[in-house]
DNA sequence: GTCTATACAGTGATAGAC
DNA sequence: GTCTATCACTGTATAGAC
């Protein structure tokens, strides 16, 4: 009879912990964390806000284990094992084009607005993030690239200097613009198009002889 | 005498206005929007609260006043009249060290953090952004690429996609890694290495006959 | 316009019953 | 663990005197 009751308890308690930072991602995300109080995120996951102080110990403590998790997520994206060092310029333009489409959907741009205008706030959010997202795809580049001048279709002599350099041109202002809500991920040139017009450039400068001409 | 104090008090209300608008940038730029209460404000510039309301309608308002008047500060920046499109290795590298110093400027970092962070609240702060700082700076390298084009120094095609490609490549990860606060300005290699790095991958894919070999 | 004082709403956080 | 009810506190905004 207790033990019945503690079991359900203790499922119904992962299950609305759960809920509790579904909605808080989604709240602070959506609003940034100043603009969103304990009261509306337990009301949107459908519990009290006593529950809410029950699994996290207060307001920063709860966005701190959304944005953490959030940045998680970004760990466990895309492998590089298909990519052809002999071919730079398809493995490029798939490894842009994964790269924009990631930095261009929905989430990726909030966690990004939301991480930047409140890491004065909480310092440790931009070593979590950067070591969760760029980091991360830097070294994925850097690594394609050394493999590529390695086997001869790129000339680099520094490897993490070129791939920062790649990361910036596929980035290029498209990114900006769409923090800035100038721009929906529909709108201006495809993302292929940007992709590109960035490999393009990139081959011109790092290309064991011009590919054009 | 009523004269004289009504003469003497819309001195005071206009210097009034100034330290409300000092003090409110200076925090705002520093803690972001909802961190920053009208009270705080009013303390730190010497007046009452109800003096601030009485310029302001309100916090949004003052907001709103501030980050203008911040943007508008980026559009009587540095003049493109000293370049010389004969030399374009030269210039590009004087053209981004001052794009890039002005980019980690301390106010500038603070200024990209907090309109960020609020552009999902206020959609109004990502086009006046937009308009007085990065298009700004486009539309100068642009018209500086467009004339070592015609100089005969550069090859380039498309002058607009290659002021986007060499703003980025100056950016680089540099200013993303400021924004995080994980570097001070001081840290890293300093301004100019991370310039002329830029410009050599830059002159490669674009200079007329490549200047070494 | 400017101040002091205050009304009011909403916040983060907790106590106690179940 | 979970809820209802409530706490103390802060920030927004206004009234009224000067």
């Amino acid at each position: 009879m207790m033990i019945e009751r503690g079991a359900r308890n203790e499922a119904s308690a992962a299950s609305k912990a759960e809920s509790i930072l579904a909605a808080a991602k989604r709240m602070f995300l959506e609003s940034g964390f100043g603009a969103v109080s304990m009261d509306a995120i337990a009301r949107a996951a459908g519990v009290s806000k006593a529950t809410v102080y029950a699994h996290f110990a207060g307001k920063e403590e709860l966005f701190g284990a959304v944005i953490a998790r959030e940045c998680e997520r970004y760990l466990s994206e895309f492998s590089t094992g298909e990519l052809d060092p002999g071919n730079a310029r398809t493995s490029l333009a798939m490894l842009g084009r994964r790269f924009l489409e990631l930095l261009l959907s929905p989430d990726a741009l909030a966690l990004h607005r939301i991480i930047l205008g409140e890491v004065g706030r909480f310092p440790a959010l931009g070593e979590v993030f950067w070591r969760a997202g760029p980091e991360r795809n830097l070294g994925q580049i850097e690594a394609f690239l050394t493999a590529a001048a390695r086997a001869g279709s790129l000339e680099i002599t520094d490897a993490r200097l070129a791939a920062e350099q790649f990361a910036a041109l596929v980035r290029g202002e498209v990114q900006l613009r769409h923090l800035l809500r100038l721009e929906q991920n529909a709108d201006g040139p495809g993302v292929a198009t940007l992709v590109d017009a960035a490999v393009d450039t990139f081959l011109r400068a790092f290309g064991r002889r011009g590919p054009q001409r």
